[in-house]
DNA sequence: ACCTGAACACCGTTCAAGT
DNA sequence: ACCTGAACACCGTTCAAGT
């Protein structure tokens, strides 16, 4: 039963989805692959560099083909790519979220974000500011949306969440403003 | 050494600003209290609540009066009161954004907002878009800004943060979106 | 009303030792 | 290279009992 760090890393995601973030320990996932949990250091160093390796899967996992041309429709498909996939994985967001907040991986999706504004014709330090603006809409409106999703799915509310709609709409409202200032 | 619930959460926030949230356990809050563990759960049903309550706590110590006069210079001054009041104590953003998350009190800020809003000629649900986004924006950029800032006060890293500067360029993103929409 | 003492059911991490 | 066994230093929470 002798095991990789990428057999670490993906049942991780396995126990995640299925019992939480709060049932994600180091002793459940060692008991999960039959493994003493001293085990586990041997593929990874702890277990914060275990969640963010579980971001980046998570992120790697969720990629798609760009489709659109103009810069600012690869903006809201690369946002809603992004949405999707934290929401494709139960807490998702908040360990992208997180992941990202602590500087560990899961600085792709700023690194998409930022050249395709860069397509925009936009001023460096306005790409940077927009870039992180969309990414704090997007981790933002998500993981709300998320924790909406699972409250309502465990019988606790019946709100409605700020769904799918609200979440274009919010992207929109900055992306009027850099259409603007792109189109000058 | 007879403790009252406003005793508990200012000693937390103490210890908050004083040792970080990874330090704020409730057998150490008891400790510096003089304190069982146990005798905590006479003022608070459980941490969680704590937290939530420190969150309201703080979020109230940092009020201040507004003076612009119209609705989008007091907007700017609401996301700003917000930003400082967070970054006022140690791990104070990821606190305020943790009992957002969760629906535990620390609503004032979005309903301050919500009501400011509404003062600019906006049609409803655009509030409510509008409002999240700002929140979400003022609690991405802030709590970068407070972990690149503890980052390098603790000698980590010498990157220049997103700074105020970003933080009010971020805003007025959405804030040019907002005027335009509201000048029709 | 507020607190103690003791317990229950857990955590993450380290480290010598095994194969 | 990958794992075991055992330990260390903690957690949050409950509950009967005390004043």
């Amino acid at each position: 039963m002798r095991h990789h760090r990428s057999d670490v890393i993906d049942r991780a995601i396995a126990v995640l989805d299925e019992y939480g973030l709060e049932s994600l320990t180091m002793r459940r996932l060692a008991t999960e692959l039959g493994v003493q949990p001293s085990a586990l250091y041997h593929h990874v160093p702890n277990k914060q560099t275990l969640l963010a390796a579980v971001a980046d899967e998570i992120v790697r996992r969720g990629r798609r083909p760009r489709r659109a041309k103009e810069w600012d429709r690869r903006v809201v498909e690369l946002c809603g790519e992004l949405r999707d996939t934290m929401l494709a994985y139960r807490d998702g967001a908040e360990v992208v979220v997180t992941a990202h907040t602590f500087g560990l991986g899961a600085d792709e999706p700023a690194s998409q974000l930022r050249q395709t504004l860069r397509e925009g014709n936009l001023p460096d330090d306005l790409v940077d500011v927009a870039t992180r603006a969309l990414l704090h809409l997007v981790f933002g409106h998500t993981t709300e949306e998320q924790t909406a999703l699972q409250a309502t799915s465990a019988g606790a509310i019946d709100r409605p969440p700020g769904g799918p709609a609200d979440f274009e709409r919010g992207l929109e409202l900055v992306l009027d403003g850099l259409r603007f200032k792109a189109s000058r």
